[in-house]
DNA sequence: CTGAAAGCGCTAACAG
DNA sequence: CTGTTAGCGCTTTCAG
């Protein structure tokens, strides 16, 4: 009888039916012990090449998978790395810049969305942890984060992107949120615009509080020359984007120029301005596929998203070789692509 | 001596030091056996409550999480589904879907991208294979799935999303493309139109392929009352685009109205007609946030794409508990949100 | 109700 | 060069 040795029912290929192969069946198989199946998997190169051929038949007729889970418990590290953004499936280059950094290194990069709640993040993080990632590229939604410390004192490699994070010391990189702000505003003052309304997001998310600050501080700067007004909050509100703009234009002090704190902003005002579009100049923070859509086409403050997901992976690898190496917090240059829309005088100078 | 067991150096807490607790370091430092931690862990109701206690002071006080990866080898299911979408980090609304249905069932959603290039999915798909997720949900894009076989045939649950898998049987969940181009050649056939351009996506691709077709089909059953024409082709080609635009609208075959066929080429044409927005009446097809940024407003057909990302999981769940299940085909009905933009009659009538 | 022990599928150290 | 064996950290019998 073909099973006396407890291998249970096969079927023509030797393949167990029922259950998934394991490296025993594929050894089984194959004539060979269960170690040469392993180090054939492993592409050891100390194996006879007989072998390996028979191993790999045996292993393609089964269309045999090695169990990662099993593998990872013996071994001890998962080439594997989380991301838990705020969301994906939107529009985010910097998780796609990190997908393809990864790859680049043979690392897999398994991504979920935070939805931006506190709860929710700390239960995807310790999801992650549970699985044993190797490290986790997390923009910060939460304020406390103690929950990380017993992981990142077991190893854990995480780097902050986007926001940093306040009571935990990780690695961190964040775009220059000031030097995008000053150019903007330089950018509208040199065309000679002396009413200048910011919009913005949530002055308690870090971007939001960083951009807004930044823009209060070059109206300082202005020593008075320069007028500015600041609007933030919901930058999902239309009601409230549409008062701001009520406010800034039409009411008593008509600004001639606006600067639009994120990309949602963004949208938001240009939805509202689609019947007069060229009432104002604007820059707007964040570069997407809308810019080019309009009339004239969008002059905006553009993160290099490609840097701050590469330099994240990076960061992330380096710790991932030396858990003991200092937080490293490295801030990613802007860049202003005027475009048209913030380059005409204001109507009356 | 305090390591007399074996149990290595250890901090206040008990917890080891230089490696991650385990379960045995749990029962130790709780004063208990490995499986009551266990069952603790497993919240089994069958514990004495001053050992639960114990045992979650032990737990907490060492940050112990449990490795998920020995859990799962032990029983046998992950609790885990992946997504392989063709680009996660941009808008997909779908993917959305999957996350929020999937968190009603305490299922982790793991999510990675194809980049729309054949062997990239078949290794993400077998890299979530080998870390035995329960179901992947998946929009494909290879031609070939036979690699699927085994895994299927192990007991893996996969449905396809957006467009089907041609030579391996597995539940699907499509929109209804036909549907959608037949709502909008008729929607812009009442309103007058008698010349229709259709610009779509590459023909190779499924719903590019159907929704051409269907196009095609529409014109032939309007019996030469209506004349159509068509262009399919990248949909991220910018230039391709603006010689099918001026070739349908500045030929001596002026159209008058045009259907896009989905959220990129829409983009694509919005953006090379900006200068003459109201030229010509458009329906396009998929909703997005820069439909209501033109004026007027763009008329689209809409994806319902809670309902389809809902019913994959669905789909999902049905078939890891019971594998054996016939494979199903679900259709989604689309919806036309008429908006402004194909709501005029040609110029000429 | 609790502890001990077997084993999930794999790797690595060890003999041969 | 190859086979055997001892765990990786956990769940789940099975005795007590």
């Amino acid at each position: 009888m073909r099973d006396e040795l407890g291998a249970g029912a096969l079927d023509g290929n030797g393949r167990p039916v029922g259950r998934r192969p394991t490296m025993v069946d594929v050894a089984r198989a194959a004539r060979v012990g269960l170690g040469t199946v392993s180090r054939v998997v492993n592409q050891d190169p100390a194996v006879r090449p007989e072998l390996v051929a028979r191993v790999n038949e045996a292993i393609a007729a089964m269309g045999y998978q090695p169990d990662e889970r099993a593998r990872q418990l013996r071994r001890g590290v998962s080439g594997t790395l989380g991301a838990a953004f705020r969301a994906i499936s939107r529009v985010n280059p910097v998780l796609r810049a990190v997908e393809r950094a990864a790859r680049h290194h043979d690392l897999m990069v398994l991504a979920t969305s935070t939805d931006d709640d506190e709860d929710r993040e700390k239960e995807v993080v310790l999801a992650m942890c549970r699985r044993r990632f190797d490290g986790l590229i997390l923009e910060p939604t939460a304020a406390r984060h103690d929950y990380l410390l017993p992981e990142l004192e077991a190893g854990l490699a995480v780097v902050a992107v986007d926001r940093p994070i306040r009571d935990v010391q990780v690695d961190t990189v964040v775009c220059d949120n000031m030097g995008g702000i000053e150019a903007a505003f330089g950018h509208l003052s040199r065309h000679g615009h002396r009413r200048i309304g910011y919009i913005g997001d949530h002055e308690r998310i870090f971007t939001g509080r960083e951009r807004a600050t930044a823009f209060r501080r070059c109206v300082a700067a202005a020593g008075g020359r320069i007028d500015g007004m600041v609007h933030t909050g919901d930058d999902s509100d239309v009601g409230r984007i549409r008062e701001a703009l009520t406010t800034m234009l039409l009411g008593r002090w008509p600004a001639t120029a606006l600067i639009t704190g994120n990309a949602n902003v963004t949208i938001q005002v240009l939805g509202c301005l689609r019947t007069e579009p060229q009432l104002v100049a604007i820059v707007g923070f964040d570069d997407s596929e809308i810019a080019l859509l309009l009339r004239p086409d969008l002059t905006v403050v553009a993160q290099d998203a490609d840097a701050i997901g590469g330099t994240a992976v990076e960061l992330l690898r380096a710790r991932i070789a030396d858990s003991q190496l200092p937080a490293r917090r490295v801030t990613i240059p802007v860049e202003l692509l005027a475009r048209g829309s913030a380059e005409s005088p204001p109507p009356s100078s």
